[in-house]
DNA sequence: TAGATTGTTAATCGATTAACAATC
DNA sequence: TAGATTGTTAATCGATTAACAATC
């Protein structure tokens, strides 16, 4: 029986992970995929890839696992992945271009869709095909466009304003790259992927 | 009393969060903060951060708060970030040219000691002043420069023959920014930064 | 059918938060 | 001193894992 829990933080963040090998298996023409199978590829307990995937409906077969198509189809459903997902970036330096360039997103249905910087010497030229606008132009490029995520990848004390001038557009989700923590509303959702942070709690775990 | 309990994920992961904003205090000559205060800023609740404090040594004084000083001496040495740790980072491509260009770790005490890639075409050229070096060169300058840590970004295929070679020489610990999951020793440490992921599991928190 | 594998419950583990005595 | 704030316990919440009946 299909269900209607609120699906939890965790379960959202291995989403990802599962459409990734089962699409995967899809370009290899696996039809069929048992919790163990996905468990030993992943990294995950298949107990708790059983129990992600009955969240949210009864996708499997008992005796025979999960049928790939199906399963992708509903985790493309699920996250909210099934129309294009256009994207904000805020930021044109290093990182920005590097992140815009990476046209990888375009077969998972994410697309950068406008580019941003408060340098009037950056303004009109292109990366990867877009043109650098200027902030001014944020609010009705936005609208526009309909666009509900950002990513951000601006120096650390220019964060919370663009932040506040992103939440005010009605941006919904941010994927923060600077280093510093931001203040939202409860309705936006930020992820963090400040690098520094990162190394340094990797640091912790050295022998 | 101080106490040896282990520090958990969790924790490990808030340390750099405190550690940024105490730096911070530190440069703008506060010299006493409150577990209050600090959690208005950071967003995390008071009591977990006296929690997370408390569990590796008796840093508060009641009534008055933390010495932000010696939090910041005690949380770089738990975080093994007393000395400079130095980082491999293998794969020079966009990401990896704006990764190695963000000098902004200097100040944290983490660098960038060595770069490579598997494109002849690229060997010798210079990125953020230094040489990009070829994939056979990697054993002994990790071994040399007594590299633990390595930041990974390079294509999904290549992922996992890169993770083994660097886990092979000795790496503990990788940020790894392939969107693929890798396969290492228990002893060894993944940290995830792909952006795709991040993003899709963003896109489920839309509205 | 017999073997395989799910869906689900119960047990366990870990992380967060509230509350307050201790004390600066 | 009185107000403020820690350190810590207990309560709560959430996430993971083991186990197994149901069933393909």
């Amino acid at each position: 029986m299909a269900k209607y829990e609120k699906i939890s933080e965790a379960v959202v963040r291995r989403l990802p992970i599962y459409l990734r090998y089962l699409s995967y298996l899809q370009q290899v023409n696996v039809t069929t995929v048992s919790s163990q199978q996905m468990g030993m590829n992943l990294d995950v307990n298949p107990a708790q890839i059983r129990k992600d995937l009955a969240a949210f409906g009864d996708f499997g077969k008992k005796g025979i696992g999960y049928d790939v198509n199906y399963l992708v189809e509903n985790i493309r459903q699920i996250l909210k992945l099934t129309d294009e997902v256009r994207v904000v970036l805020v930021g044109a330096g290093h990182l920005g271009h590097a992140i815009s360039n990476y046209n990888a997103y375009v077969k998972d249905n994410i697309r950068i869709a406008a580019i941003f910087d408060n340098d009037a010497s950056k303004l009109g030229k292109e990366v990867a095909g877009l043109p650098i606008q200027s902030m001014s132009e944020m609010a009705h490029t936005i609208a526009e466009k309909n666009i509900k995520l950002a990513i951000m990848t601006v120096p650390a004390p220019a964060a919370q304003t663009v932040c506040d001038q992103l939440v005010s557009f009605g941006i919904k989700g941010i994927l923060n790259f600077a280093p510093t923590t931001i203040k939202v509303p409860k309705d936006v959702r930020v992820h963090y992927a400040d690098v520094t942070s990162n190394l340094q709690s990797l640091a912790y775990y050295i022998t």
